[in-house]
DNA sequence: TCCAATTAATCAGACGTCTGACGATTAAGC
DNA sequence: GCTTAATCGTCAGACGTCTGATTAATTGGA
């Protein structure tokens, strides 16, 4: 190969590795998602807990941990930021004395709740670029490739059975 | 929606957002090529930078951010570890005295290439999920994806033109 | 029952990432 | 030429993420 081919492209051959195209799709997701959900001040790693939350009623760190396929200690550090904001409580376990079960607090619900149209407004952004039979087929394949490293991953995670 | 359908699935809604497939997906491509090149103790991030500076032969900070589509904060501090380490070298270009050229040392240059075969393996980990169509037309997706945010991200990327 | 393995949570440290600001330098318009 | 705008790079601060270690509590097996 020439230097003048080097020139070119710089980029051949690192391009088309998944791994690549997949940083800058989560790069640009999140940006999307900052930018639409800026008034509210939340990330979508804390928009997930208080999903999760919401679902759930309350759950422990481990729980939402293995649900959202999120790190331990990411986990407490999230939970931490959204209980110094007074969105979530946190209470021990009467039972297990290792756990604090968190719930959502009036404020956090609340905030949920705001935040729905807004999320929407990403998922349709993100899509926007696609046609609905390429949407369709982009989410069929993500899904099948996280699904398929859930059990072995470092970070594993636990889908809910239904 | 009764409390116990709750309870069975508390990512119902969640798991359908592309966004939170593709952090996971990202989580775990990141998982496998950190698992993959240990030995080396290298980043995908880092292996970016060394790859771009071997087709490229020298390039300045900002160019390296473009083409790789890192924030310049980014890869200011990912430039001084690969600095740190000796892996290149840094000299201030006498026709702009903004700029400091980057280019790869021996020792960064052997690296890139002792990185190569395992950056392949990744590679390969990675799509043995799919079927070769559906690697093909994942592949395709991300890039169409990609490709449609490059200009108006909040972090651009300009793609060399070749 | 008692010890060992497991589990929940936290912490320090490291890297990646972005924002907003700043200083230094160059380029552009008048 | 001079003023203004744009550019390169750095820095502090914030959040997300993972590792490895530690502490506290529970569980399971001999």
């Amino acid at each position: 190969m020439t230097k003048d081919k080097k020139l070119a492209n710089p980029l051949r051959g690192l391009e088309d590795r998944p791994g690549f195209l997949i940083r800058r799709a989560h790069q640009i997701s999140q940006s999307v998602f900052i930018e639409e959900c800026a008034k509210l001040d939340i990330t979508a790693t804390q928009f997930g807990v208080l999903w999760v939350l919401a679902r759930a009623g309350e759950l422990d760190q481990i729980s939402i941990a293995r649900l959202l396929g999120f790190d331990r200690s990411t986990t407490g550090l999230v939970v931490k930021l959204l209980e110094d904001r007074n969105l979530i409580v946190r209470s021990p376990d009467k039972n297990d004395r290792r756990r604090h079960v968190l719930r959502l607090t009036k404020a956090g619900e609340d905030l949920r709740r705001r935040a729905e149209p807004l999320v929407d407004r990403v998922r349709m952004r993100l899509d926007a670029v696609f046609t609905p039979s390429e949407a369709k087929t982009f989410s069929g394949l993500l899904d099948k490739f996280t699904r398929s490293f859930d059990e072995t991953a470092r970070v594993p995670r636990r889908r809910p059975s239904s």
